[in-house]
DNA sequence: CACCATTGTGAGCAATTACTCAGGTCTTGC
DNA sequence: GCAAGACCTGAGTAATTGCTCACAATGGTG
């Protein structure tokens, strides 16, 4: 299913204004497509279908099925990883508990649009080996700047800071998915707070500030 | 993909101990198979193949490619349920670390054996509706049971007990599953200790015990 | 307007795949 | 030894689906 045809096309960049309207509705079709079929069932004739143009069309924008799962994926991380990174003078400088509640409460927010298509894309995720890579460097960029947390804000106290550091991205990346996503989801707000508290304890390692 | 045909067949009953063995067979290579390529790839003729019987054979015990998926989610649920079940009285008597460290222990061996398989299954479940009744009341069960943990057991603080089961569920379940599973898998036995120092201290509050 | 590149169309092809069925082979009970 | 059922076989079928291609429509430019 994952086509192994390593050649990339660079299909035709648009240049009119029509070709990048078609190009928008691609991908918001797809989107919603993905969210409501899963990828499998999300056929590129469905999309075509919802996104109204034919199927055609679709690929003249894209070379094959997994290149449009890859570009929404590849969305998702750039907007997610953007907002992320602060300066390593001012983690010192922050108290704690703050650094961990703007981690924490972005990544809720970052999954409040369309937990659905989240879930999807995540699944997908080892079935497309372009997008490994990529997601890999996401995760690899988070855990570092977890690591460097964990190993310099002097209120830290762990016993292994490289398992503290994964055990830190992991919990918060897949909570939040798994309990904003579920049937009946947590409140966003509880979740933030009980996920701080949970997470600012375990690092201060039980010892009063 | 998900077949709906509500009938399920409760195909044919072996009685001869060849087809036992052919059943077995059957469950052993589809386990090997979805964990190598997925289960979308994962086609019934290449699970017939590698248990060396036809496919005809295969169809005389499953009425279906998702019937075999989910009695293999089936049975591992059930030696996980099994072992998992304390008594009330006990829940109250025993150290609230010797609770937590129980059942993230359990977690990480029930996940040692095949964790590429797993996360096939955790992945598939969603469109397997016969499935997602078996894994809601499993869920349910554990939920219920750190519910009564953190309501019940006199050195637990926290502030919203109904988050902090589900929190604490999903904590346990996914990052165990996230770390074992990955490329360069953490060491169980850190992960084990640094999963039952962030819960323990999270449901503590923080205060001395 | 006239020309041509850009963009859009959709019937249909090739490949894949879940699953069937007509007929074989083995086991068991007498 | 011999029926009769249990079990196994695997080429074939129907349906699905990713994707192509020959052609049509559209937009900009002189």
């Amino acid at each position: 299913m994952a086509s192994g045809n390593g050649a990339l096309h660079p299909r035709k960049q648009p240049v009119q204004a029509r070709a990048e309207r078609t190009r928008k509705r691609i991908l918001r079709a797809a989107a919603h497509v993905f969210a409501e079929y899963g990828y499998a069932a999300g056929t590129t004739n469905r999309i075509a279908e919802q996104a109204r143009i034919s199927i055609g069309s679709l690929y003249q924008y894209y070379p094959n099925k997994d290149a449009i799962l890859v570009e929404l994926m590849s969305r998702h991380l750039d907007s997610g990883a953007s907002a992320l990174t602060l300066d390593r003078e001012r983690i010192a400088s922050m108290p704690l508990e703050e650094l961990i509640r703007q981690d924490v409460h972005l990544t809720i927010s970052n999954h409040l649009d369309d937990p659905q298509l989240l879930r999807i894309m995540l699944e997908q995720v080892p079935l497309a080996p372009e997008l490994l890579a990529k997601t890999a460097e996401y995760r690899a960029g988070r855990i570092a700047y977890a690591l460097d947390l964990v190993t310099r804000h002097p209120e830290v106290r762990v016993e292994d800071p490289h398992v503290a550091a994964r055990l830190l991205v992991s919990t918060v990346a897949l909570t939040v998915h798994q309990l904003i996503a579920a049937p009946d989801s947590v409140d966003p707000e509880s979740l933030e707070n009980e996920l701080v508290t949970m997470l600012t304890l375990y690092l201060k390692g039980g010892e009063a500030s």
